[in-house]
DNA sequence: ATGCAGGACAGAT
DNA sequence: ATCTGTCCTGCA
């Protein structure tokens, strides 16, 4: 299937939006690849693109449909899946005479043409990759969250390979914490490096009893798709109580994850780069930023910090802002 | 090798 | 309301 819109995969996938690990590249088919369920039948997407303008959908699937009706419903749904995760509905062009009205955000276009935000296949995933994210490198993040499919995510063998979906906070919640605590239920005792089935060996480090914590929450108590159905400030309100979420990754979770874009998720370089371009780089607390920010880009805020985090990595303001 | 980067939190001001 | 020290790991 063809999509004939602007948008820059390979960019959107390595961008380090904390919606999930970015999927994997296959070297063969040059396409990023990544399993989801449609109507329960997992059906593993294959994204491949030569032209900023538009980009190629391939799908597997276990069996074969031969009824053309079915198939033909089938298809629609997979396509508004694709365009939900690539946020291809939006209209990026209005966005990008926004930015250019602006002199500050007008360089950042160039740098970030068909960038868009990388909404989650699964928003339990995105809280989990959003925590994990906090005083972190997108390196090992992304790291933690693909330990985490394959260790406790259900498998899915394809032609093209192996894939896993994210588990649920149900399988998550009963998942060992330590080496210690997998080994004391193994029966057969082994040298304790070979424990690696546990969260403390995915990287988490300190952040195991955050994402404990919030598997049992989402599993005994809470419906993430609640959040679906609240106000911005409803939800913000309701994520941050979650131990391990604070303002950014609140706003991490609700615009990587439910597609909030008037979120703007403050970071210490979103804070630099911003003190920079409109306080004359005095420093301003990340909570003003962030207040100023929402305020200023209205509902283009998520959007304005995903451009302004590429721009500044890729222009060199990032480097200047260092020292 | 030691030190630092990266957000949230608990505790103190 | 805002500040400080601490948490874990990977990388200079």
């Amino acid at each position: 299937m063809e999509f004939n819109d602007l948008i820059n995969i390979k960019l959107t996938q390595e961008s380090g939006q904390t919606s999930q690990a970015s999927w994997k590249f296959d070297e063969n088919t040059s396409s990023y690849n990544n399993v989801i369920l449609i109507d329960n039948i997992p059906v593993l997407l294959k994204v491949s693109q030569d032209n900023i303008n538009s980009f190629s959908l391939d799908y597997e699937i276990p069996g074969v449909i031969d009824d053309s009706m079915l198939n033909k419903y089938f298809e629609s749904k997979i396509t508004s899946e694709v365009r939900r995760i690539f946020d291809l509905d939006y209209d990026i062009n209005k966005f990008y005479k926004y930015l250019e009205n602006d002199e500050k955000l007008a360089p950042s276009v160039d740098f970030c043409k068909g960038l868009r935000l990388f909404e989650a296949v699964d928003p339990f995933e995105a809280i989990i990759a959003s925590i994990s994210s906090s005083n972190n490198s997108i390196a090992r993040w992304t790291n933690t969250i693909k330990d985490i499919k394959r260790i406790w995510g259900d498998e899915f063998r394809f032609p093209s390979g192996t894939y896993y979906k994210f588990p649920p906070s149900e399988v998550l919640m009963s998942a060992y914490e330590t080496k210690e605590e997998e080994s004391e239920a193994d029966d057969e005792q082994r040298k304790l490096e070979s424990y690696t089935n546990n969260l403390k060996s995915c990287g988490l480090g300190y952040r195991v009893k955050y994402v404990k914590e919030a598997s049992e929450l989402f599993s005994l108590e809470a419906d993430f798709n609640e959040f679906f159905k609240m106000s911005y400030d409803e939800a913000f309100d309701e994520i941050i109580k979650i131990k391990g979420v604070g303002p950014k990754v609140a706003d991490c979770i609700l615009l990587y994850g439910f597609n909030f874009k008037e979120a703007f998720p403050t970071d210490v370089w979103i804070k630099r780069i911003m003190s920079y371009l409109y306080f004359n780089n005095e420093d301003v607390s990340v909570k003003r930023i962030r207040e100023f920010g929402m305020d200023k880009f209205g509902d283009y805020a998520g959007y304005v910090q995903l451009y302004l985090f590429h721009y500044a990595r890729k222009s060199g303001l990032m480097y200047k802002l260092k020292k």
